[in-house]
DNA sequence: ATAAATTTGACCATTATTGACCATTGCGAG
DNA sequence: CTCGCAATGGTCAATAATGGTCAAATTTAT
């Protein structure tokens, strides 16, 4: 189907593939003109597609000189742990499955012992100071863009 | 990159690093003549990028053999860390505050490249999905533990 | 028919650039 | 000495250059 989201989507996955390392930077303006959309397209194509949960970190930056700068996370350079235990994460995660996701991160060599420490303050229920329904999303969410931050080699 | 206000900064932060001490001197309407801006671009660069928080001072006189001299200010190395931090982050803090600490923390190499990338996933607004009183409030408190947990060692 | 995904646009936020006008300092001419 | 000017740097507000958010409208999939 000639949906513009699509094409927006295998463009930067294009232009990410050609370029050496693993992260391409763009101008949502010049990109919108590019593909002749309203430049919030752009957003929804980055929001929907290229978010943590599909391996990506999006940075930005606005006024003169912005950018947008889209990164991908090498998961497979890392063998199997690595990808297992992104996935693992999920959309909600209590603070003891995080603590032995934590504790396999450190067994597997794939974080430090001093990462593991701040992975573990980071999702301690002390730290997140929010009720348990949305606790337990916000230390998905924080696991998972610390795993994409160690992940990300650059 | 077209971006006048960062080659000005990469410039200024190059002299510095030449300079065998920890300050350069220089004259506003010679940089500004050298980068084909007005003076007061300089100022720009000088209060966005060479501010306190950044871990700068800059000193300067007017009138003839007037000059802008910028210091660098290292952290702390000794003394309790615990309170140090406490001060620089306090109860709230916004993103650009917090990743203006992060940067520090890794040039004064008191936390590895990956480290930082961590903290730096963390404090992102994204990565918080709060508004705005409690996003401040929580990012100042995830800063904090994290940065108890690098600094617990001993 | 309903739900999900996409497309748009109005309004917002941040960062950079410029210029008019202001302040301070040093140095000579009287 | 003192006054005045030349040589510096400082401030601030307007404008330009980007990107972000959110929800309504529309299209596509189930």
């Amino acid at each position: 189907m000639a949906n513009i989201s699509e094409l927006i989507e295998r463009y930067i996955k294009n232009l990410l593939q050609e370029s050496q390392g693993d992260s391409v930077e763009l101008q949502r303006n010049e990109l919108a003109a590019q593909f002749k959309c309203v430049p919030s397209q752009i957003n929804y194509v980055l929001s929907t597609r290229f978010n943590t949960e599909n391996g990506f970190i999006v940075e930005s930056r606005r006024g003169g000189g912005g950018f947008i700068r889209i990164v991908k996370i090498p998961l497979e350079q890392h063998g199997d742990p690595a990808v297992q235990i992104y996935r693992l994460v999920g959309e909600e995660i209590n603070q003891s499955q995080a603590e032995n996701i934590i504790k396999r991160l450190a067994e597997e060599e794939l974080i430090t012992l001093r990462e593991a420490q701040i992975f573990r303050a980071v999702v301690d229920r002390n730290s997140l100071r929010l009720e348990l329904p949305w606790r337990d999303s916000l230390r998905a969410n924080l696991l998972r863009v610390m795993l994409a931050a160690v992940f990300r080699e650059s």
